[in-house]
DNA sequence: TTATTAATTAATAATCTTTATAATTAGTTT
DNA sequence: AAACTAATTATAAAGATTATTAATTAATAA
């Protein structure tokens, strides 16, 4: 299945006119196959096997491109270093103040609230995130144990 | 009527055992009196006419210290560094894709959005964050007339 | 298939934000 | 006033990201 939306996105990419490299290529089907929104560092850890002697650059210049054609999403917290995400389907994010770890959730887009900031504010209101932040299940059984 | 909030805010400060030294006084005064979110650097140039020999670490010491009592709330983008936001009452925010500025945005709280995340997901949600994203009217037009 | 061209890569340096460290200073308590 | 604690300063260090440049490569046309 990931097979399809891997296709789909160099697909995409082809339409945009973007060379499509063995480096792009892998970062992308990184990407696609991660459920866990990795850093770029983590990303360049990840394929240093089969590219021995990638740069570090060139993981942040595909992740910006993959960014300007739409197909990835950068989501930056209070650490460090920024989050990608593949922009798949519209989704949300939970993130665990302990552990950092990021669930997606599912949600309806909050329509009525972008239309009401353009009312308010007078912007042309592109798009929002949200985040919802918490301890998730496997840490609060860790506090538990310590107490 | 920001005097209050300044008043209130020392109040808080001294209730949480923290010392109020002039520059920490004076980081607290510049983000209450501040609209615009300034980054670090931000409150560091605006505070060198005052204290020609405050350290940008002492800045970055304060706005911790005053995140941790929760007077003051940091806010990141995609962007490098880093926003600074007093946590008066509970708001989102507007940020426009041009110019960068950040609008207040008073909105009920999402709370049914919170304690579905905490069913679907099993997390204890504390907070969550909202940022909507567009184009504020300058910026549209001045769009207009370079077309 | 070869040639062409513009995009991409690798390697490195540079920049920028933030944090850590150590010495000094100021404030508070005894 | 002396002792103690916290805060500040100055500086160094770390870490993430961007910029630069020469060499390489993918896509396209001849």
């Amino acid at each position: 299945m990931s097979e399809r939306r891997l296709q789909d996105a160099i697909d995409t990419l082809k339409q945009s006119g973007v060379r499509i490299t063995p480096q792009r290529h892998a970062v992308l089907e990184y990407l696609i196959n991660s459920m866990t929104h990795p850093t770029a560092d983590e990303i360049y850890k990840a394929l240093e096997g089969k590219f021995p002697n990638m740069s570090v650059a060139t993981v942040y210049n595909n992740l910006r491109v993959l960014k300007e054609i739409g197909l990835v999403r950068e989501l930056t917290y209070g650490d460090s270093s920024s989050r990608f995400d593949c922009n798949t389907s519209e989704h949300y994010h939970i993130i665990c103040n302990e552990c950092g770890k990021i669930v997606d959730f599912h949600y309806p887009p909050l329509d009525e609230i972008e239309s009401l900031a353009e009312q308010v504010a007078g912007f042309d209101i592109s798009h929002h995130r949200l985040e919802l932040y918490g301890t998730c299940e496997e840490c609060k059984s860790k506090e538990l144990q310590e107490h």
